[in-house]
DNA sequence: ATCCAGCTCATACTAAAGTACCGAAGTGCA
DNA sequence: TGCACTTCGGTACTTTAGTATGAGCTGGAT
């Protein structure tokens, strides 16, 4: 209750002192009105001033009001380096031009996983020869002589994680 | 020249108007004195007239020039994502908790390399031995069995890109 | 039906990798 | 100086990887 009361009371303050000034201002004018301006011919500096007064008044009560109006937010879009990480997507064209057979990918998924031919053989139900064949035409078609190569190459062309 | 004395003429062109509306105001005040002020008693009109009519004046002319002097900023920085291909850092603490010294350790990066002992050995001015040596050493302390293995290890805990 | 690519498995072999143990040389430190 | 540690290199051996070749089987295309 008191909160919102001095709350309205700020938010008004300046029509307070506006409504104030002019009772003031009132009293004043009609003093000068009675102290100076029964000679004629003075009238115009009266008017003169209370125009001038009126004119900073006007002035300063539309500063009072302009300084809270007048923020303007400016959005500034500010590039913040994110490090994304990227979900490995193969890349299909590079694993077409090996034309590597259904078992050969698979032979060399594990491969890169670490495993040996013993551990392939068992994981997919194989014996090892046929590991071994599989392996060695894969390293025929990816161009290179040994596992550790194949899984590079592999990796740096983007067909194994 | 003619660029200066423009620009003169726009930063002081609110003053101009001023005085202008100042000389039209005095022929209408003037007028209206001549017109409708020679009975007694509405002085006070015509003055409440002035005073309006400054107030006015006032509030305009200084809400034009506070538009672009009073114009408080509020900078929000908005966040975009950018990607940013991570540049490889290795991982430090797990390095050294793998206890590996400094021989065993580029041993294992020509490996994840795709090198062979024997390229390792050229690369490295040592002979196969040493390599031998190394590997084996290395495969112990990162509890592996197979170079393959060991490679695959080194880049899932970051110590090698 | 025939052909062919792919998958499977096998054998035999070579090459490379990996293990185990050893010793020499250098380095840093108490 | 002596100790601990690393590095380097060696020998001997086992295991694994890789090559070469052949053969049986299958599904799909011609």
């Amino acid at each position: 209750m008191m909160g919102s009361l001095k709350n309205t009371f700020i938010r008004y303050r300046y029509i307070a002192v506006y409504g104030l000034l002019m009772a003031v201002l009132v009293f004043v004018l009609k003093w000068l009105q009675w102290r100076f301006l029964i000679a004629e011919g003075s009238i115009e500096i009266y008017i003169g001033l209370i125009a001038l007064f009126f004119t900073v008044l006007g002035i300063v009560v539309s500063r009072q009001f302009d300084r809270r109006k007048v923020v303007r937010t400016v959005v500034i879009e500010k590039e913040i380096p994110v490090p994304v990480q990227t979900p490995f997507i193969v890349d299909a064209s590079a694993l077409e031009n090996l034309n590597l057979t259904a078992r050969e990918y698979e032979v060399l998924q594990l491969m890169a996983k670490g495993c040996s031919n013993t551990e392939i053989a068992e994981a997919l139900f194989l014996s090892l020869s046929t590991i071994k064949t599989h392996a060695s035409n894969l390293f025929v078609k990816m161009d290179v002589t040994s596992r550790t190569k194949a899984i590079e190459k592999a990796k740096r062309l983007k067909i194994t994680p």
